[in-house]
DNA sequence: GCGGCAAACTTGACAGTGACTAGATTGCCC
DNA sequence: GGGCAATCTAGTCACTGTCAAGTTTGCCGC
């Protein structure tokens, strides 16, 4: 007997990319009921394989969500990166932030649910590492990176890019910040390192 | 047969509160393990009960992060107005929303997770509204209150605290951030609203 | 005091889940 | 084309959430 992929690929014993498919079916699955409500069942139907077919691949729940996180972390590096290169201002970095979130809103709430993952891999440590640096470094472009105060500027600028971002996704911003969260996120992050509002 | 909640205090058939031991049971295992890494049957088995107990006060597992959350959003509000009544000042309403953070991580970490309970729950609803208020109110102390941009920096101010005290409590923050968070939320919030870092 | 009634709790059951084991299938390399 | 290791399946077990039915108890009116 012969089964199917989804409705398109034709497949044998051997699925070919299973790894590739359940972390696609995760990213999906976690869209759509967040990182908690899915199932490494629900995957591998999804998939199109047996209930324990995952695992081999994974070794174990964590697992999936470790990969998913690593891959999050190389996404958003790649990100960032894309914008320090055209503009390399703080603000535009903050905006490619939140951008990352709400188009891998999958990925970025695993990263961010360390008690889900085995979040000392090593794999997630050297991402996270990089996309860090990556971060931080737009920050010198606004203010001097020598100060004592340089740490805290980092984080404060971290912080109120993570925050929009994270208010944005679960739905808590008043209405009017839910059409745009790029121009929103560029409005706000625009309010650090600035003497007032406008206004 | 005699029965004990604990080691201390007497039980026969009926609990007496059951519903606050379970919230406490489910305050202290989320602690411990993280808002998914909890079980209905495990809250039970702490607060001394049948495994199907808790199901007659919260309805189903949801119910019991609902009434979570609702009484988090009570407890934020407590601790905003206290501080508003104290101060009145930003800073020191951010500092306030990062100490609840901390102070009861379990409460804060379900508020922000709406997929793992009833969002729209009329008590949750109605709490969430009165924190809100009085988080937002702050900002109006050091900005223009009518200036067109006013929306925004109520935003920016929620964003930087709430971004915050999340990667504080994900362990995202670099060495140093760790022992006196509330220290290092007033630096940071210090941030928004003043031109430039003082280094 | 006491009957009864509703709330609180227990017991038992069922489907679904994560994880493990053993076995079946297949690509691939010499 | 033979053999081997990787890949996947099938079966099982303890545990979970949820439901239905039964048991115990506080309490109110009399």
């Amino acid at each position: 007997m012969t089964r199917y992929a989804g409705a398109m690929t034709p497949r044998s014993y051997h699925h070919g990319d299973l790894r590739r498919a359940v972390l696609d079916a995760a990213a999906t699955a976690i869209t759509e009921h967040g990182p908690a409500g899915i199932s490494l069942r629900d995957l591998a139907r999804r998939a199109g394989v047996s209930h324990a077919a995952p695992g081999h691949h994974f070794g174990d729940k964590a697992g999936v969500l470790t990969a998913l996180a690593a891959e999050g972390y190389d996404l958003l590096a790649e990100t960032l990166r894309e914008a320090q290169q055209s503009t390399g201002q703080f603000v535009e970095l903050g905006v490619a932030y939140v951008r990352f979130a709400v188009e891998h809103r999958a990925h970025f709430e695993v990263m961010f649910r360390p008690d889900l993952y085995h979040a000392d891999d090593p794999a997630v440590v050297a991402a996270r590492g990089r996309s860090g640096d990556l971060l931080v470094g737009g920050v010198g472009s606004v203010t001097d990176p020598t100060g004592p105060d340089a740490e805290v500027a980092k984080v404060a600028a971290w912080s109120i890019v993570h925050g929009f971002a994270t208010l944005w996704l679960t739905g808590a911003l008043p209405p009017g910040f839910g059409e745009d969260p790029e121009s929103a996120a560029r409005a706000v992050a625009g309010m650090l390192f600035s003497k007032e509002p406008k206004g």
